[in-house]
Order: structure tokens, then sequence, then C-alpha cells
DNA sequence: TCGTTATATTGCAATATTACGATTTGGAAA
DNA sequence: TTTCCAAATCGTAATATTGCAATATAACGA
């Protein structure tokens, strides 16, 4: 019953700037431009696209990825000198399904 | 996109304490005893038993139950001295269909 | 009316969250 | 190496959340 991974995720989710960001990362192609380095759906979206369009500060914008991340929801990517960040769908489903058992 | 209910929802199931209280309040025969007003499936489960359950002091009690009922996810029902909660399944499903489309 | 019980409200402390500026780290280019 | 850029981390302020004690309100029963 008490599962803190859950729980971390729940709170991962329970942000309009975090929800955005996940909307966004659905269809990286329809929401940000090209990247010349890493592909958009394959590696996933430069951080610093993200927070251009969240309009927040880079250290803001990089807390809210680190908690994405942390609760699984997101996978980092280092390639040179960018971290592009992209969906972990199986740990999406996995979080609705148990969002649908549980509450 | 920018739903301050869906983000209070969100937010509401954010929080293990209010977790168990929907996860309760699903089969409350099984989880509560018999109370001598008010049905415990047609009208809910007294405040006072929830408390008593998580055993948190009765204004911290309150307060969940009021963030539940200002998300829309539960429903009082004041009966003589008590207020009964109860689920209220179709917000919840609507609740759980958006984050399906949203999350 | 008075006392009791159940719930709601208020005030407050401890902690968590969200935001930012300044600084550090890591990698690439000059 | 030095310089530059992207990202991460640190320190800190503002605000939100979570908990409790004290108090208020509402409903009942004697």
């Amino acid at each position: 019953m008490n599962n803190p991974e859950f729980d971390r995720q729940l709170k991962a989710i329970a942000n309009p700037h975090r929800l955005m960001i996940l909307g966004w990362l659905k269809d990286p192609a329809r929401h940000f431009r090209p990247q010349v380095d890493g592909d958009l759906v394959e590696d996933g979206v430069c951080a610093l696209l993200i927070g251009e369009k969240l309009s927040l500060a880079q250290p803001t914008t990089a807390q809210h990825l680190k908690i994405l991340v942390d609760a699984g929801l997101l996978v980092p990517k280092r390639i040179r000198k960018w971290t592009f960040y992209r969906r972990d769908e199986e740990r999406i489903v996995t979080l609705k399904s148990a969002i649908g058992t549980q509450v």
C-alpha cells in the first residue's frame, strides 16, 4: 500500500510545468524545432529547448527535469554538450495502470 | 491545457494519507466497522472512523478530507451530528481518463 | 439551558516545493 | 591552454503543504 516510488511519481505529475513537459514530449516534432545534434524522437529533446518553452530560468528547468527523471518518467541522454530527454513510455503506462487500480 | 481543477485533483491524490482514504472508501464495509447512523455504502464513512484509521489528529484528518472534497473526489453528507464521506465515482473516472490522455 | 460529542476553523511550527542568481562542472572549439 | 557553452549544483527567498493544539460551531440529549 505505501509505495514510495508511486508517491514520488504522483508528486512528479502534480505540477503544471511538469505536465506540460510530459505533454510536449509525446510528440516532440510537433512542439520543438529541429535540433542540430540528437534526434528529437530517438534521443529526446534538449533541455535548452524545454526551458525556452517553459519560460523558466535554467536551474528551475533542470530541477523539474530531475524530478521527472528521479520519478522514472523521463530518460536523460547525454550527447556531447547537451542532455536530451524523452519519455519512458513503459514506466508511464505502468504508472497510469497503478493510478487506475489505486485511486 | 492549463486546467486548475485537474491540477487540484492531481495534488489531492499526491499524498499517501489521502490515497489511503480513497482506497478504503472503495469498499467501506471491508475497512470500517458498522455505523449506527448512516449506511457505509449509501451515505459514506464517518470522519471519525477515517481519522481513527489514519492515526492523525482530528483537524489534520478534516483538512485532508476538505482537500479531497474541494477537488471533487469525495462527497460529504451531513447526517445529524456526523459528516459521512463517499467517493464521487463519476468524477474519479473522469480524472483517471484525463490522466490517461494528459500524462 | 447546560453539557457532551462530532466536525470545522484558526493559528502556528516544521518541512517541502518552487523559483532564482551565482558558481561549478563537463565537453568542444579557438 | 584558454575560452565558451550547456548543464548541474549550491545557496537562498517566497510560498505551499502537513501536522498539531486551541478554539469555535453545530447537533444532540438530559
